[in-house]
DNA sequence: TTTGAATGATTCTCATGTTAATCAGTGAGG
DNA sequence: CCTCACTGATTAACATGAGAATCATTCAAA
């Protein structure tokens, strides 16, 4: 982001009377509760603090754990599925790719029906990083299981499920 | 990360017995659960995608949100806590205070007592963007308890929370 | 068949995450 | 007073997030 610093000046609405912005400092607003998005955040950084030193230890990071454990389970995907499938951005994965490819853990070849598409497939090396990563991650999870409760986690993983898929009014995409 | 990616070849025990490994492709694992950490991630995302449209309007990011927002409801602050209270790491927020300073959000100047520590300040202006944002950001929120119900968005926040101060065996920390 | 809209991927650019290294100021001991 | 371990902040280097623009290919309509 911070790309339209520069913007035109015409759609930054004048601030108007002072009166209602500066001056209205005195009465703070105040936010008091607890926010959803520094929740999930601090939550998410939490449990991946224990993932992390697993993947540091095989020299991985997360997104690219991500990636080939897609590749792994889901067989030969094209970079759009793939991309989703992880909850990478396109920009990204191509990014990946690219490094991926070099330490040989995934293979790409373009798509012999539709030339716009590339098709990538996890290759025996990277399949032996996930069956040495995958065992340890499981057991990371089990212990999360034990001590938050097997059904509380799913409890929350409905809950997390749930509010990932709710539309609400001024959808994301902008109404304009 | 990957900066190891030329460690010493010490530290990468031996795959042994490749019966083990790559053999072991013809069962692959199958990890079959939903993850925590992709949960929260895409969570999180679709709560954010509520938000950036209302931030970008404003131009500020989302953690130049959190920043400003914190700053301007706890006064006069030190990079440390103001980091922590952020859910930001020093090194991002010692480009941030760069870049805000610059746009004239928040003043910086050093402790006179503690000659390392650097206080920070919201200023009039940065005060003007949260009094502009809060609002539509309290809307959105209002708008997800409707949705999604008051009572199972705090459940939900305790649960965060809970698991957010998980202590597991084998910490993140590591114990070399 | 040809053109033009649509799609899939890549590239660019800037901001932040993440780790390690470094720098500056403090403070307790010697 | 001086040294040294420690703390707070900054810098360095690389990877990713995010939005916009571009490129190539496909496909449907003219």
């Amino acid at each position: 982001m911070q790309k339209m610093q520069n913007k035109t000046d015409s759609d930054v609405r004048p601030r108007a009377e002072p009166e209602t912005t500066a001056t209205q400092s005195k009465r703070p607003l105040r936010d008091r509760r607890r926010s959803l998005a520094i929740g999930l955040l601090r939550a998410r950084e939490a449990v991946m603090s224990h993932f992390r030193p697993i993947l540091a230890a095989h020299d991985v990071t997360e997104q690219q754990w991500r990636v080939i454990r897609v590749l792994y389970e889901g067989g030969k995907l094209d970079a759009t599925e793939l991309a989703d499938k992880a909850s990478i951005l396109a920009p990204s994965l191509t990014r990946m790719i690219r490094a991926l490819e070099e330490r040989g853990f995934i293979t790409k070849h373009k798509d012999s029906a539709d030339g716009r598409r590339v098709l990538l497939q996890i290759t025996p090396a990277g399949q032996a990083i996930v069956e040495d990563v995958m065992p340890e991650s499981q057991k990371v999870y089990a212990d999360i299981d034990a001590r938050f409760g097997e059904e509380r986690v799913e409890k929350l993983l409905d809950m997390l499920e749930e509010l990932a898929s709710l539309k609400l009014e001024n959808g994301p995409i902008g109404e304009e």
